[in-house]
DNA sequence: AAGTGGTCTAGACCACAGA
DNA sequence: CTGTGGTCTAGACCACTTT
């Protein structure tokens, strides 16, 4: 068992960061919020722990800090992209309902290209994986996904139709970064035949490499996204 | 004479960055870091200066750290993106010459759907600027930004062949975050023109809305960059 | 059992914004 | 000037990984 899930292990930092943010939706944006030291007395912690949730707030985009002046509430965010998400959390925070048809699963050898990109010999062996994604039953996306054997035995004997993410779960992989490509690409006859769109179509292509808690990777998957149906929404901010 | 430390607006914890980042740039991957107390004590400060600067480090994707066991050094990373930088930063970063060809510039009425963007009223001025971004002397991009008049007053007499990042800072303008949204899109024959791409080849459209220290929207810009010569790099995490 | 990173405290001084 | 966030210290205990 790897979830451990206690009350007790969960930080104060994190409670009072929750608190916060439940707090910051019911405020107009720039609004003034308390100060550290009186954050601190209220939720009698230390002004470093009171520092931890604030600044995990403002790398969320929920704040911004001006030295001097005080802490405000941030503008509104379109975007609750760019943590990492998989296509079943992605379709719920957008409020639709994600679901898959299974097109192919098998075992393959890695080949060149997927051996250096998931860290193996190009003779080991990898599950692949094709789906269609659906978002309220209408097709959205098509992925396919390698996944080492080794890191997974018996992958194939799961059920397939729902998250991936959920399943490596399972497995005790969390995958806790990806590098990820993204390009435009005008869909051929047989993509736009399995997506339901002309041919000629506009379309994501984004390719993701996921790894884990030890910066191994996990996962080599392409996906295949319609243009009208999809958009990539992020927040960025300068790099410190 | 200690000439050593002239630097008293640099905080210690990004001193200590830097040289960690110096020193793991030449470790191999999956190398074991010196604990945070042991770097405490040849950094000469506290054991929380040094988590502020391996922090950082793990943020930027450089370090992956496990309880209990240590700190070790990242794999090799793709995506110097995810930072926000502008077209000519972007560039660079990867190599090539950045310049323009300025194709308009006026001021114009911002409108309902600028005003609400940018935050002000649909019959405040704003400056309009679109210009041809190229790379090594190659179309790459077409870009047309919007800026409030009131935020960089006479900004059409300035050089508008360059950097307008660069441009803004001169107003003590810092876009220090940035909400985007990215869509595939197919070319129309004008827009094909302008890039000296064929009609109908794929595109990546990005919209932007850059905001400065105090969240206040400071642009509003879209680009069409060529699905053949560009794509979208980033590194992505999960969000705590 | 030993050692690691994760959390937390109770102070202190500095850099900066704003009246 | 006062008060804010930014930096920093020198401790402590906890949760976890590894031997």
């Amino acid at each position: 068992m790897a979830e451990t899930n206690a009350d007790h292990s969960v930080p104060k930092h994190q409670r009072i960061r929750q608190t916060l943010a439940a707090e910051i939706r019911g405020l107009p944006p720039h609004s003034l919020l308390p100060t550290e030291r009186d954050l601190a007395k209220t939720h009698n912690v230390s002004r470093a722990t009171i520092r931890l949730a604030l600044d995990a707030l403002r790398d969320a985009g929920l704040v911004y800090r001006i030295q001097g002046a005080g802490t405000f509430v941030a503008g509104p965010t379109i975007s609750k992209t760019l943590s990492l998400s998989s296509f079943s959390e992605d379709m719920e925070i957008r409020g639709m309902s994600p679901s898959s048809r299974l097109l192919a699963a098998d075992g393959i050898a890695a080949g060149r290209g997927l051996a250096e990109e998931l860290g193996i010999a190009a003779t080991d062996p990898v599950y692949r994986i094709s789906r269609v994604r659906l978002a309220d039953d209408e097709p959205i996306c098509l992925e396919t996904a390698h996944i080492p054997a080794v890191r997974a035995p018996e992958l194939l004997d799961r059920d397939l139709t729902g998250s991936l993410y959920e399943i490596l779960r399972g497995y005790g992989l969390q995958i806790i970064r990806a590098e990820q490509v993204v390009k435009a690409v005008v869909l051929d006859v047989s993509e736009a035949a399995m997506l339901g769109t002309p041919a000629g179509s506009a379309a994501l292509r984004m390719h993701r490499i996921g790894l884990d808690q030890r910066d191994r990777p996990v996962e080599s998957t392409t996906s295949i996204y319609r243009a009208d149906r999809y958009d990539l929404r992020l927040a960025v901010r300068r790099g410190g």
